[in-house]
DNA sequence: GTCTATAATTCGATAGAC
DNA sequence: GTCTATCGAATTATAGAC
């Protein structure tokens, strides 16, 4: 249904205001959350007034649909590359690691999209939630196979579920977003590093 | 300023009233959040118009303010007696094991007001997170203290900050209520004891 | 495509009867 | 102490001019 009669630059201009829309809901749901977040602030952000996004969206959950799906295909392309770059005959246990540093790096310093995503998910409507259920189940799904497949090679204990080991993890690393920066002189890379080590090596001390 | 001139009975029904409508406020609040959570609806749980809550209380705020007090207060008393049952010599290890297993434990099947701290908190207003920042901070620094404590006596390893596993143990834990029943097959038990050897004994395989 | 103006709800809060 | 009735503010969504 792509408007090929059309100019080019015409169609452009068009998929710009939308972009712009959806950057400006980005960055407040990801600030206000979502019942904060009102049209009229999405609108001054994106410089417009609140009733010119009915062109562009049907409704206010529509564009927040929107910006948490696009959050959620953000977060699984920059996992997706990163175990990429680890490469296919790694371990579990590299793959893992790999994995927690390039997640807790993309949600902190990418886009806004992520961070709206993580934020406004369980305090949007059950209808957003629903529609949103696929990727997000399949996101979690990610982080259990990742685990399994470390405790197929050995290389992680398997004494312990990998649905729950992959639940709590991803929470954990969710929360990053809130803290890192209050709790002064922390670079991402070392909080991320942290994490992993911790996960993965555990707390205690053998020696 | 106990008004000691009213007879008995009188003080407790006042009382009781005040109790039903935090209860009923709890409960929306754990299962609705902040916003959604709804003047109308909390009164309708506490049986009365919403009118009347404003006999009991100055504001929804002031409800709410006083539900997350009541859950964070909730949380640390559970801490507090798991740890007084483990005993003051315990290793570090130990007590960092019992108290996640009584925190996990206490959100999961405990009253309604923890869970609405753990899901309100951020989503409600600056002024309510400024009146319980004394509480959550202390909340959050025994447990720095208590993985700090286990950094001391050898039993935990010393080459991660204390603040930051804190920080991604309690919302890791946090998580768990959000799921546990979901996945299905798993005891409130076996959850927070699969976390606790997790985090302390790490994921890595040994063998 | 964007604006202004406004309709339609919803909700927190108040007033006054009982 | 609780109820009924209602105010006032905020917000989503729509209508129509330009």
């Amino acid at each position: 249904m792509t408007p090929t009669h059309l100019a080019p630059d015409r169609i452009r201009k068009g998929e710009r205001t939308r972009t712009r829309i959806l950057d400006a809901a980005a960055e407040v749901l990801a600030c206000k959350g979502y019942a904060a977040a009102t049209l009229t602030e999405i609108a001054a952000v994106a410089k417009m007034q609140a009733g010119s996004l009915y062109y562009h969206f049907d409704s206010k959950d529509a564009i927040v649909e929107e910006v948490l799906r696009v959050g959620i295909d953000h977060a699984r392309d920059a996992i997706r590359a990163a175990l990429h770059a680890v490469g296919e005959d790694a371990s579990g246990h590299d793959k893992l690691m790999a994995a927690v540093v390039a997640y807790v790096t993309a949600i902190t310093i990418d886009s806004d999209f992520t961070q709206a995503n993580i934020r406004c998910f369980e305090e949007s409507p059950r209808a957003t939630r629903e529609n949103l259920a696929v990727p997000l189940r399949e996101f979690a799904n990610g982080w259990v196979r990742l685990i399994e497949s470390g405790q197929r090679d050995g290389s992680l204990r398997n004494d312990v579920e990998a649905r729950v080991i992959a639940r709590m993890t991803i929470a954990a690393m969710n929360s990053v977003v809130g803290w890192w920066r209050l709790e002064g002189q922390l670079t991402i890379d070392g909080v991320a590093r942290m994490f992993a080590s911790t996960v993965v090596d555990g707390l205690a001390n053998d020696t």
